[in-house]
DNA sequence: TGTACATCAGTGAACGCGCGTTCACTGATGTAC
DNA sequence: TGTACATCAGTGAACGCGCGTTCACTGATGTAC
């Protein structure tokens, strides 16, 4: 088996990819470095010529993990969409059944959130980063009409989701995790209308 | 060392009245057996003698979990107080600091709900009753004046708690954690006072 | 261009360790007479 | 009331197992001449 940079570059980014979903599916601290390598048909031995330990791996894989919400506000202004809708927008798709049955394609925040609180000091500071970058573009959506209080909405916004997607992923019943998910999009919505418009 | 059905019973209250704090304090994943007993001043092999399995203990710890919200109603509706008065208390108490740093003897949602979404069928859908129960109880609070809608002000309320519960402990800022607690606690109970009112 | 050597990504067995679980044992208690 | 026996909560060592980590090894590639 050969080697060069470029390949152990590529090999290091699939590693870390599959990773990321894996962590998001099955939480921080029930996946083995075996299961990982297996993941992208490697055997364990080489995990240490890319990463120091399994700590430092986690704090890797997750903070590669990129919010699609940039990406997505991004697109919808381009595409002359009223923040308000984008919005709307990002609440459906938190809130949808897809997101709910795919935690390791999702908002990590949801998938392991409970966990980060638990993990080591690098570990929360990158989810800390993180999750600040993600309030601001919240609050870019209601800055216009809500103001100095476009950050209060935005936590405000992203508790409801999170909370919501927490609920309907542990709970045993569909017709009730279906009701968590449209109650929640549905007042959620309603209350931002009127953060934005300054109700609030 | 004795025993009699009596001790027995009180030595099993002990042992699962203990490990409900340790789960919600380290996850249900990452407890061992041996600590639960230590805990308790007992050795490992004692555990058998009260459960079938770890599996089985974790159900039950978590189920001797009581909820303090059905008791916080009926005092309060004792003490004559409006359900809209009760309900601010839930949500300050929910979202004080106090709440935030005592995981283990706190909300077992936000301790070990995601977790819970990866735990046995049993777990699950005995944490499925508890969050029926409890949406239940909220949505009384709701009920005089939204009516139908109560239940839906139950799970956007419990949802928007539970998302900046677990956003304030997985942060590693102070300021910002306090800022969150501080911001969904204002928002809510500015929506829950309109809820109550019949304006979503 | 061709040859000899150094590099190092990936291998797979081995390491110590802690886990959940089992088991022969103990001794204080409850029970039978 | 007193004695002999059965019970069984709790003990602590042992079990197999999977974990994170280490290490001597491999062989295809990059490099020097």
């Amino acid at each position: 088996m050969g080697h060069s940079q470029a390949e152990k570059a590529e090999t290091h980014r699939r590693i870390v990819g599959s990773a990321s979903r894996l962590l998001r599916e099955r939480g921080l601290f029930s996946l083995g470095v075996a299961d990982v390598m297996k993941q992208v048909g490697l055997t364990v031995g080489g995990f240490y010529k890319h990463f120091a330990s399994r700590e430092a791996f986690v704090t890797e894989a997750l903070s590669s993990i990129e919010g699609e919400w940039d990406r997505r506000v991004a697109r919808g202004r381009d595409a002359g969409k009223r923040d308000a809708q984008i919005l709307v927008e990002i609440i459906d798709g938190y809130l949808s059944q897809q997101h709910r049955d795919a935690a390791g394609s999702g908002c990590m925040f949801a998938a392991v959130g409970g966990d980060i609180a638990r993990a080591d000091a690098g570990t929360r500071a990158m989810a800390t980063a993180k999750l600040s970058h993600s309030l601001d573009t919240l609050a870019s959506l209601f800055s216009k009409r809500a103001g100095p209080d476009a950050r209060g909405a935005a936590i405000m916004t992203f508790s409801a989701l999170l909370g919501a997607l927490t609920f309907a992923r542990l709970v045993d019943d569909k017709a009730l995790s279906r009701e968590i998910l449209a109650c929640a999009a549905k007042n959620l919505k309603a209350w931002s209308a009127g953060a934005s418009r300054g109700a609030a």
